[in-house]
DNA sequence: AATGCGTTCTGAACCGTTACGGTTTGCTCA
DNA sequence: TGAGCAAACCGTAACGGTTCAGAACGCATT
């Protein structure tokens, strides 16, 4: 029977031929796929588990560019990809359980995620895009805190000293508002942690005091809410002379704002990104661009190919500063008052 | 065991937890998920077949748009989504016949596609949505036969009759080129030929001779695409007055290509569009608005609540024309050599 | 003490497939 | 004619759960 459909070889053409028409006859099916994945011990299927509305992550290109690359490697290999309804509210851990999957691809989930640990819990090999980083599993992202010291740095040697950002959410709990200093270096979003600590390093190390620089931060991930975010630092801090923002969707947002107020940038105010995502590339976002696509089929073709791999593997992706048309020196501040 | 896990209620919790303390002292992951799905008969997830790149899938708003209400359906009912992968390409069927699903939808696959068929021989349910329309399959998606005519009569009314049409692909075979007559009425994506034989019907009733109305196809489904064939129509027929299109991405495409040749829109040329994606909202096209995130949740819903169902259901969207700024009258053809 | 009843616990059957190894068949060659 | 051997065929045992029938048990009632 199961050699008539999957191994021709093993039976005569004239038995194959009989036993394929009588099936026919019974309305037989075709073999159970789930009977065969429990027997061969191959689900045929990896597992993504994004703790986000799917809505937010269809709609962040940088994301799009993640789930296309991972997409991609399945193709290849001939695995289905199996989404994890898994949004941020939801403590229900059950779907990861019931996922008859070879394994997971976990991204862009906070590292005390129910869900996360429902997954490690499960005896099948896992990658780990961005964030979380975890002691001992695959993980393929940039190197977050070079990446971002370099765009530091780049600000920096414009001339920039009052700066602002914008960042993503920060924890599980919303907080579209200022971030006090212990909120983020308790970050669970590893990759705004990280980030958040590079610029750190880097402005105080310009003798920049980091307590002094406004950190903003938006649950959503859209640009109105980048706009928003910029349009509540600004009313605060007007004498910022630079945004910098850790995704381009933020930023763009950023710019929508500078503009409404009528501010030039850079020349009133510098905003940068992160990610390189192509609507960034067309508005002359100076951001690092980091690829995507490579990130998601990375992340692919390392779990497929992870079987009796013993050490976990880290992939570190090339990241590039892209300085475009928003970033420029600092205007000058008129002191009247202070004048001759 | 099982009841250790799943029905606590049915044994005493001493037993529940010295049961479930071996279990962890042997180190038991947690009952696996397809010997369960293989017993209960139910595999936790709905398969997604889309023959397309995931690339163009992500990259479409409409696609995007019914991929997430599809998700957010699934998410409520708690089960995954698995994307099968079906690239245009590929004469490979075993990943439908892999994939452990309770039921499948369908969404953008012509008629003759093998992974169709393959589809249909599995004895799980299925929903169509939009194409191709099957007999006895449930089917969800707009009467784009109706909405195309509404559209048609809307040129029609504002005096054109000098019309150039730009379609999607019609079949698997790439056609880059203008669409011959039998093509039209062969072509095996069913929403395509729906909307050209409306289109037709339409001007050959306002005494405009189909045949020499120009097609032009375009197998990708991009902006860029959109562009080029818009040239290619108007490089052969410069006397054309308003260019109908078959999406909103095709639409953006030829607005991008009107303005490279100088065309003010819609005063020297119309153009419409199909979906009322958000980009095109914004750009005030003339399209015919469908709401393509109830479409992917209707198909959920659908296909989730179809245990024992008899007749097939069929739900017809509506759609609402919505006249923006890219439509307007011909312009007046200037003719001196008749003049008084 | 025997009976009845309700609860908790145990064991075996079954879901549909593939892998494995043993048996049959058919053929060649001594 | 029969040994030797390969190809073709067939039967059976897992895979890891869930379910359900019935055994065992505790307690109250006659």
């Amino acid at each position: 029977m199961s050699n008539a459909y999957n191994r021709p070889d093993q039976l005569s053409p004239e038995l194959r031929r009989r036993v394929l028409e009588t099936a026919r006859r019974l309305g037989y099916p075709g073999p159970d796929p789930v009977a065969r994945s429990l027997r061969t011990r191959k689900a045929g299927a990896v597992g993504l588990l994004l703790t986000e509305n799917l809505s937010y992550a269809f709609r962040d290109p940088a994301a799009v560019g993640v789930l296309e690359g991972l997409a991609l490697a399945c193709e290849d290999a001939g695995v289905g990809l199996h989404l994890v309804p898994a949004s941020p509210g939801r403590e229900d851990v059950a779907a990861v359980h019931r996922a008859g999957v070879d394994g997971f691809v976990v991204y862009s989930v906070p590292d005390d995620d129910p869900h996360l640990a429902a997954v490690m819990q499960r005896p099948v090999p896992t990658v780990i895009v961005d964030q979380p980083r975890i002691e001992g599993i695959d993980r393929v992202g940039p190197d977050d805190a070079a990446a971002t010291t370099e765009i530091a740095q780049h600000i920096v040697s414009l001339g920039h000293r009052q700066v602002g950002v914008l960042c993503m959410r920060l924890a599980r709990e919303r907080n579209d508002d200022f971030v006090p200093p212990e909120r983020q270096s308790s970050a669970h979003f590893h990759v705004q942690r990280i980030r958040l600590e590079a610029l750190a390093t880097a402005f105080s190390a310009a003798g920049v005091d980091w307590s002094t620089v406004p950190v903003v931060e938006r649950f959503d991930h859209t640009v109105d809410d980048g706009a928003s975010a910029a349009r509540q630092l600004l009313d605060a801090h007007p004498q910022v002379t630079a945004l910098i923002c850790t995704s381009d969707i933020l930023a763009l947002g950023a710019m929508a704002e500078a503009s409404r107020r009528g501010l030039r940038v850079p020349a009133d105010l510098t905003v940068t990104g992160f990610d390189g995502i192509a609507e960034a590339e067309r508005a002359g976002l100076t951001t690092v661009h980091q690829p995507v696509l490579e990130k998601g089929k990375a992340a692919g073709k390392l779990l497929l190919g992870s079987a009796d791999r013993l050490a976990p593997k880290i992939i570190t992706l090339k990241t590039e500063l892209r300085v475009g048309s928003t970033s420029g020196p600092p205007r000058t501040i008129e002191q009247p008052w202070f004048g001759p």
